[in-house]
DNA sequence: TTGGTCTATGTAATCGATTACATTCAGACT
DNA sequence: AGTCTGAATGTAATCGATTACATAGACCAA
């Protein structure tokens, strides 16, 4: 298969291309970076070059003469939660138009991480940096501000950052999955959050609260705290099964799609059946909450679609297109009205 | 917030380190790369100045020198699939150990791509790459080998490459998982396989008629090809509802986890109950199979085991630790004993 | 004293491209 | 003929580090 090991050709060069078409290594250069301003015949005798001995610009040396790189750091917190690859996949096909790269930078729970890209940022190995991950980078006492870097983050927004921001309008969402219940008929609707300290929980809390006004009184014992898991979802629903049934929520909307699977599958043991006896309502719209057993009504995030916004606003920083500034971009949600949430039935209120 | 603007600071370079040190720029290079060469004196007064301008030194520069990057391309076909995300992060963690970062190439719908990301690696921007898309990369009439880079596929591999590659052991897995269902009393087994093309799933097929053989006679009818999607496993359910209840499979293995749920779900509407009626194990253990309804048997592959793996054999390649050579290493699957797939009911055979 | 060895440091070549500036030459205009 | 213009190309500086090689000085042994 392989031949005799040889020592390998060491790669071709822009000295060897212009050898071999006879012309200096500033024409070739020009045939390539700009073809319009060499003679038709240079052109052809230097591409053909570059063709017969097989050339490729060594990216490092005009990296390092141009003081750009054309990649792009993405800060993640985790690399493997389908909501992030998704977001991912938004960002790079924005990126991939307008020819930049992506350098991953997956936190993981390694918080020593930090430094290292930190690092690869003030090294000007990158032109830019997306961010994540809710917080702003540091590490080996420096912090990601201190290089000239074009910065936008997403997803999780950071308060009082002064470059833009791209998140999904969490609290619009919230209110609007709320009303969707309202409109449905019920008015003793229970919320199951994520963790209290979440910045994402904090305006889906607020959403919840602004509709609920609108709907008469809230009982305490509706808001149950969570942590975006599945076993959330089984703990919510014996927690909620236990109440009286004069004051038990008729509807559920969870924080997450998750939590709202858990929920279901462990208030059917109750004998809490769903829709029947009581609504439910996810947030994401994983691609499961089709396939769940009753099929989940769901506030879909367009995590694609936030990924490319927040890749626009930085192609246009790092291309001198917009100027720095603060700000917040909000896109926006969707209602996915499925089997899960059912209208009230008269007896049931 | 922004101090009023004013043109940014040209980042510090070694040269003003030198000069505020008062040294010459290699001392100021070793103290950073080699600090037991420097006297003790002179390493500390370089690091003050280090740490005085807030130096770090230009990757571009040291990339072409070094002629390293202490990058990998990582090419995947799709970067929002959970299984690649899994497998991402299992390289990401192995590749970080040794100082490695990542870069993503990600295929996506857009084989124009490929030529990007062949010149990528052709233009030395990357120490190796790592191919989890099943062919070789080509494109702009120039193919990844034509680079002296070290190379190592994954997932799936690609026949008759000379260099290492990693994958599940698909042909075992198929056979244990249907080693489980006749251990559980089934003979009359089908298998949902995947497309017919898929190489992933011919050794799925091998391992599925391997173990089929020491049951008994296979009958045509239990082999229905899909393609992977939910909706396959609801057209499988549907085909299999249709034979006869004397020759009807009391079990079935689906290629992968999505197309089991779906068989499932389906299933139960047309009076086949999971697992009374019919036993079904999945493949790939996606996190969804512990939360349906039942839970799904399924044969878990190690995603994250299946990056790590391929990542350290190419960081042995990197680093010069191994030579190059065609082989094939196999990580082992687990199978997953769940609610899915149970003793065949006496009256059911 | 002389020469050798070792440590610490400096000088300058080098990596491989891009690009500012210089040069050459053909054609146009006065 | 002399001068100017512009197109095409070449020469060499430059990007910012690493590192081969040179050098200086300290110390020791013969």
């Amino acid at each position: 298969m392989r031949s005799p090991r040889r020592p390998p050709p060491p790669p071709a060069k822009i000295a060897d291309v212009a050898r071999l078409a006879g012309v200096s290594v500033a024409t070739v250069s020009r045939a390539l970076a700009t073809p319009d301003v060499v003679s038709e015949t240079t052109r052809e005798r230097v591409l053909a070059a570059v063709r017969e001995i097989g050339y490729t610009p060594n990216i490092a040396a005009r990296n390092l003469r141009a003081r750009k790189s054309m990649m792009v750091l993405v800060v993640v917190p985790d690399i493997s939660n389908p909501f992030f690859a998704d977001v991912l996949r938004g960002i790079d096909e924005a990126l991939a138009v307008a020819n930049y790269g992506l350098i991953i930078a997956n936190l993981g729970q390694r918080p020593e991480q930090e430094a290292r890209y930190v690092n690869l940022a003030l090294a000007g190995q990158v032109d830019g940096v997306l961010l994540l991950c809710g917080h702003m980078l540091a590490g080996g006492g420096r912090k990601l501000t201190d290089a000239p870097l074009p910065i936008v983050a997403a997803c999780e927004i950071i308060p009082g950052a002064d470059f833009p921001q791209v998140e999904v309008d969490n609290r619009a969402a919230a209110r609007a999955a709320i009303e969707h219940l309202i409109g449905l008929g019920h008015r003793r609707i229970a919320y199951l959050s994520g963790p209290r300290a979440n910045i994402l929980d904090r305006a889906r809390a607020e959403g919840y609260a602004e509709a609920m006004a609108a709907a008469g009184p809230t009982d305490p014992a509706w808001i149950v705290e969570g942590d975006f898991t599945f076993q959330a979802g089984i703990k919510a629903a014996k927690a909620l099964a236990a109440l009286p049934s004069a004051t038990r929520p008729t509807a559920l909307f969870a924080a997450n799609d998750e939590m709202a699977i858990g929920f279901i599958k462990a208030a059917r043991g109750l004998g809490l059946a769903v829709p029947e006896n009581i609504s439910v309502i996810g947030f994401d719209g994983i691609d499961y909450a089709d396939f769940c057993e009753p099929t989940l009504t769901t506030v879909y995030q367009p995590r694609r679609t936030l990924g490319a916004v927040a890749a626009d606003l930085l192609i246009g920083l790092m291309t001198g297109r917009d100027k720095p500034h603060a700000r917040i971009e909000r896109v926006e949600t969707q209602l996915w009205a499925r089997a899960s949430a059912a209208r009230l039935a008269v007896d049931a209120g």
